[in-house]
DNA sequence: TCAATCCAGAGCGTTTTTGTCGGCAAATCG
DNA sequence: CGATTTGCCGACAAAAACGCTCTGGATTGA
């Protein structure tokens, strides 16, 4: 179970968006070299931003992508949904698929608490808060300089 | 971003136990015809969740599978961790894998508050949680007859 | 007009998932 | 003991998902 690198990708760029709110639009490439990900597969995941309402494009010479709404606005949650489709964490939650066991699966009821606790969780999370924390990080500590994992995590 | 067939199985099957501790070992094809399950699938799992300590299994004549531990004391973190490995919602977060970018990549320290919620969550969820939320429902309203998806869940 | 930018969709190799199959090993029962 | 029941182990394979790339087009600004 792991997120795709889709959404990896994507909560990236909507982060640099976040992080230059309010200036020009920033282009494809400018996110890409920004953060390290492929052009054209950036350029897909944008599109599918953009389809769900989350920002705007602006074609033409220094043209580009903004957020349609300010950081504090805009949730985790939503960018994960926009791209991965509903958050189902599991094959029977997700109402395109209909669940084929036909009396409901035993454990349907289960995975709808799972399922609660973590958009509840992503929902907490705004591209703001995002911002100011790796602000407060970048100040008081090297997360820049090489160190990805750290921060106990345990096993 | 889903979980594999595989752990929702495995928690199945984690939970059939539970909900029958302290009687005597559950074969494989018990399991299996009552959460409807491959066998041959199963008896995978069911080794690797043996192989983390969760459960003990018996060989021969009415032998199976019981709980290592009473269901009180089995997170389904802990069961979705012995079969997905490190419960990593980006490969940046996966201790096997190295983050290929250099000097870190700018959203690591996101995913690991992401990350960490999302354990918490899971964290606070028994075994013995499952089975009596599932007992409730099962008195209180119909999850047995048909209806696999409700529960407030938006878009 | 020309260049920069977004848009749209097909395609494709690799990896992961989701199993199956066949045989071996260890209990248990008679 | 020996047959049966159960778990144990490893190889293999079909199918799906992933992680992109490529080609061509449409818009806009200089």
């Amino acid at each position: 179970m792991r997120i795709t690198r889709k959404s990896d990708y994507g909560l990236r760029a909507m982060y640099e968006l976040a992080r230059r709110y309010g200036q020009s639009p920033i282009s494809i490439s400018e996110i890409a070299t920004a953060q390290r990900i492929p052009d054209p597969f950036l350029e897909k995941i944008m599109q599918e931003l953009k389809a769900a309402g989350l920002i705007a494009a602006t074609h033409g010479r220094s043209g580009g992508y903004s957020l349609q709404r300010p950081p504090e606005e805009i949730s985790v949650r939503e960018i994960l949904e926009a791209l991965e489709g509903r958050l189902a964490l599991v094959v029977c939650l997700d109402p395109a698929l209909k669940c084929e066991i036909e009396e409901g699966c035993p454990t349907s009821q289960l995975w709808i608490v799972i399922n609660e606790r973590f958009e509840e969780a992503l929902e907490g999370i705004t591209l703001a808060d995002l911002v100011g924390r790796l602000n407060a990080a970048a100040q008081s500590q090297s997360w820049r300089t090489k160190t990805p994992k750290e921060s106990g995590l345990s096993k």
